[in-house]
DNA sequence: TCTGGGGTCCTAGGACCC
DNA sequence: TCTGGGGTCCTAGGACCC
């Protein structure tokens, strides 16, 4: 049996771990540079906010309904969620993080009661850190899926749902939409329905082999996990990345060469940041800026360019030259620029780089810089240590805008909160 | 004024190898 | 009349997830 533990309205419910107050209030969480709504509370839901909406458009509506509204503070949901991840940890011997605020729990040989123990989970994290979860359990991971959909979403539940016969298991799929089902999107949904298919059950009435022709062997898995047959195994150890991005929109769209410099070296050095964090070099460098899409008024351009490293490399300084390099192969005077990006392709485990004939760059002592670099930041904070290139001085338009940002309350020594004696 | 960011997997088809 | 068999690598495009 596997367990899926999924954090409720994760991002609300970490901005609430140091706002009780906030407890009964609608909430939501905005995207990076408090663009659209990305999380919102069972308050906020209530009141008919959509996931994904732009928030300038409601804006009126949010303060007439006093929601309160956050910027996302990934310091503290990341730190939230690794509190979380530990707490799960202890309660099976394969955890499978499978995102920010979800984990699969492999609860096979544990001679428990399922549903006590979905309860004494869910109690734990709740204890511990302070956010609610859902705890749905079943034969195979898709199930677990629907298991946890239905702890959620019926509150006779009360987070916990466990698919423990197949009667259980049939009765759940004949009232499970199509479209619900982990791995069905809106292109299979769309084609399924065309089909006369309108929940799991219908789903799994089909014939393998026409699931395999149409949803490839992916869809054929969910069908048959779905079937109790599992099919998609516990990743335990996450694997190294095979491609690595740094994008943002600006605060302000930006028309001058110096700020998308300075905006670009930024994101090459989150870049080299990440690659050297799970040990590997980049073969191949991407940089992308383009205009605000949205604008139909105003001129628009979108280009990338592609570098072919001579010499896969992690460091952030040469990094920084060739995102540069491509940037100014690309930048034309004439255009407002909404958005830049970095990414890091070709990516290869530092024990395989192939030298190069040629290579001129000292390549160990890069590297002795970068281990020292890395050092300083880790103890005194981002960006303490930094290239030159990524812009000196504060209030730079191009970074994102943060209006609603409340305090890394775990992250940051200024913003421990003090309590009164 | 204002519209997010970061990933994975699979398949078909073309080019190439012996 | 008839023209082999078996394989790899790469890319673009399409689907999906949070």
């Amino acid at each position: 049996m596997f367990a899926l533990v999924d954090c409720n309205n994760f991002y609300v419910s970490c901005e609430r771990v140091f706002r009780p107050d906030l407890n009964d209030r609608p909430v939501v969480v905005l995207s990076n540079n408090d663009g659209c709504i990305i999380a919102r509370s069972n308050e906020a839901k209530a009141l008919g906010i959509k996931m994904g909406e732009p928030a300038f458009k409601i804006a009126d509506f949010l303060r007439q309904n006093r929601v309160a509204v956050f910027s996302s503070n990934y310091a503290l949901y990341g730190d939230l969620s690794h509190r979380v991840m530990s707490t799960l940890g202890r309660f099976t011997p394969e955890l499978e993080v499978y995102s920010i605020d979800e984990a699969f729990l492999n609860l096979a040989g544990l001679s428990v009661r399922l549903e006590e123990y979905a309860w004494k989970i869910r109690a734990t994290v709740l204890k511990n850190i302070g956010i609610p979860v859902s705890v749905g359990v079943g034969p195979t991971k898709v199930l677990a899926k629907v298991a946890n959909h239905y702890a959620k979403k019926v509150p006779e539940n009360q987070g916990i749902y466990v698919l423990d016969s197949p009667a259980k298991i049939d009765e759940a799929l004949k009232f499970f939409a199509i479209d619900e089902v982990w791995g069905i999107g809106r292109q299979y949904s769309r084609l399924l329905k065309s089909r006369g298919v309108e929940t799991a059950w219908d789903f799994i009435q089909l014939q393998d082999g026409w699931v395999k022709k149409r949803m490839t062997v992916v869809g054929l898995r969910v069908k048959k996990e779905l079937e109790g047959v599992s099919c998609l195994e516990m990743k335990l150890v996450p694997s190294a990345k095979k491609a690595i991005c740094t994008s943002r929109s600006f605060g302000e769209s930006q028309t001058e060469l110096e700020p998308l410099r300075e905006a670009v070296a930024t994101y090459a050095t989150r870049c080299a940041e990440k690659l050297r964090r799970q040990h590997s070099y980049a073969g191949m460098l991407m940089v992308f800026i383009h205009t605000n899409g949205f604008k139909r008024n105003e001129p628009q351009y979108e280009r990338n360019f592609v570098c072919k490293l001579p010499t896969p490399t992690n460091s952030t300084m040469e990094l920084i030259r060739y995102a540069l390099f491509a940037l100014e192969a690309i930048y034309r005077k004439g255009y407002r620029y909404k958005k830049a990006g970095v990414l890091a392709l070709d990516i290869v485990s530092e024990n395989q780089v192939q030298g190069a004939l040629f290579d001129r760059v000292d390549r160990a002592k890069h590297t002795a810089v970068m281990k020292t670099l890395d050092a300083i930041n880790s103890k005194y904070g981002r960006d303490t240590l930094k290239i030159a290139a990524q812009g000196i001085g504060e209030n730079k338009k191009w970074k994102l805008r943060q209006e609603k940002l409340s305090p890394s309350y775990t992250t940051k020594w200024d913003d421990i909160i003090t309590v009164r004696v």
